[in-house]
DNA sequence: GTGGTCTAGACCACT
DNA sequence: GTGGTCTAGACCACA
C-alpha cells in the first residue's frame, strides 16, 4: 500500500487517503476479506495525525467499503451493497459529464477526447492485470 | 439561467454556482461578451447570501473564465487562455479517472461503460445544439 | 433543548448527545426544519469538548436525521426515509425483546411488564403533548 | 448452545456472548444449576479469542448470574439476586423508552406497537415453553 | 457567526 | 497489538 497524499492541495488529507484506498480496491492491489494496514502504521507512513487516517477509515465504513473490527483491525468488504443499473449509470454519468465539461472548457475535440477515454480505460486495465499477475 | 443548487450535499454553494456557469458557458448557453446575472439577481433567484454568489464570481474571475467591469456587471471572456496538450490531457484525465474508478467500484462492466461515455457525449452536444439553434 | 448527560456511566458523551437529540424530536421538543443549537452552545452548556458535539451531530447526518449547511448550521431534516412495515417491525421487536429479556431476567411477571409498557407509553403521549400545545 | 454472534456490528463480542447466555437463561434454555460450555468450547464454535470468552464469564459472574468454581467449570447460579419493585420498573422501562422512541422516530402508530409488543411476548413464550417440555 | 480539519497527546476498551 | 473516545487548541472555509 502506497499513498499518494498531498498536503497542500486543500483536499482534505483524510479525503484522499480514502480515496487512495478505494482506489486500490477497484483496481485488485486490495481484496475482499484482507486487512488494511492499521491506523498508526499508515500515519506514520504518510506522516500525519493517527486520527486522521482514523476518520478516512469511518468513512469507507460509513460507505460500506470496509469493516472495522474493535481489538482486530480493518477489513476490505466481502460484500459490495448491489445497486440498480439506472442508479450506478447517473452516478457515473455525473462523473463523466464533469469530465466533458472540462475538457470542451479547454478546447478539446472529440477526438481527442475518444482517445484519452480508451488510453485511461487502458491504463487502468494494465494497472488491474499487474496486480492480478502479481498475486497481490 | 437557471441554477440547480443543493444545500445540503456538503458541496459548497459558491462552488456548485461557479460549476454551474462554467457549464452554462461550456454547452453555450452563456457565449463570450455576454452579460452574467448580476450577483444580487442570482442570490435572490436561489436564495443565498449575496456574499456567496460574489465569491463564485471571483473564483471565476481569477480562473479567467469571466471578467468583470466596475460599475457595469459581469461578462464572459473573450479568449480562453492557451493551455499545452499535455496539461490538458492530465487535467481531464484525472476526472476520466475517477469516474473509471467509481464504475468499477460499482461493478459496471467496460461495453456498459463505453456506451454511457458516448451517450453522454451526444447527450452534451445535443445541449450544445438547441442553444445555438435558439441563437442563445 | 436540555440535555441529560453523564459523564461517568461508560456510554460515550456523543452518543448520549445523539440520543438526547433524537428523543426531542420523537417527542415533537425539536421539529422538521428547525435549527438546533450550534455546536459551541452545547459544547459550553454540558461543559464537553466542541470536537465531542460536532461528532454526535455527524453521526445524526449519517443517519439522516438532521442535515447540516456550512456556515449556517445544523436542522432537523424535513424528510424521514421510507422504511418497510416488516423492517421497523423488526427495528422495534429487536428492542423489546431486549426489554422482555430483562423483565423476565427481573422475574417480572407478565401483568407487571403490561403494565409498565402501558405506562411509559402514555408517558410518552403525555411529553408530546405538552411540547405541541406549548407550541415548541 | 447455540450462539449469534456479530463481528462487524459495533457491540463488543464479550458483550453478545454475555447477552446471549442471559437470553437462554431467560428464556430456560439454559437452567440453574447447569454447566455452561468451557470457553475453549465456545471460543472454537465462535472462532473468537478465548479470553473474550473468558472476558463475558466474567461479566456474568459479577452480575451474579453464573458461578465459576475452580477446575470444574462454570454453572448457572441458583438464586438469582433481589432487587426492588422499583428498581426493577426502572431498569425495564429505560428499554421500553427506547425502543418507544424507535417506534416513533420510524413512525409506529400506537395500535402496531401494541400489536407487536403481544406478539414477542407470545414469542418469548412459547420458546420458554419449547425449552420446558423439551426437558432441555 | 457557523461547521470542518488537523494536531498532539492522554486514556480506554477490545481481542 | 488493534481501534475508539475525548481534550485543548489552532486554523480554515463558508455564508
Amino acid at each position: 500500500m502506497l499513498l499518494n497524499i498531498s498536503h497542500v492541495d486543500g483536499v482534505p488529507i483524510y479525503f484522499q487517503i480514502a480515496r487512495e484506498i478505494k482506489h486500490s480496491i477497484a483496481v485488485g492491489s486490495l481484496r475482499p476479506g484482507e486487512q488494511l494496514p492499521s491506523v498508526r502504521e499508515i500515519a506514520a507512513q504518510i506522516t500525519v495525525n493517527p486520527n486522521t487516517v482514523a476518520k478516512a477509515y469511518r468513512e469507507l465504513e460509513a460507505e460500506g467499503i470496509v469493516e472495522t473490527r474493535r481489538g482486530t483491525g480493518t477489513f476490505v468488504s466481502e460484500q459490495r451493497v448491489a445497486i440498480s443499473r439506472e442508479e450506478r449509470a447517473q452516478m457515473v454519468g455525473k462523473l463523466i459529464d464533469r469530465a466533458l465539461d472540462e475538457a470542451n472548457h479547454l478546447r478539446m475535440d472529440k477526438s481527442e477526447l475518444k482517445r484519452l477515454f480508451l488510453e485511461r480505460i487502458r491504463a487502468f486495465k494494465r494497472e488491474s492485470e499487474e496486480n492480478r499477475e502479481a498475486g497481490k
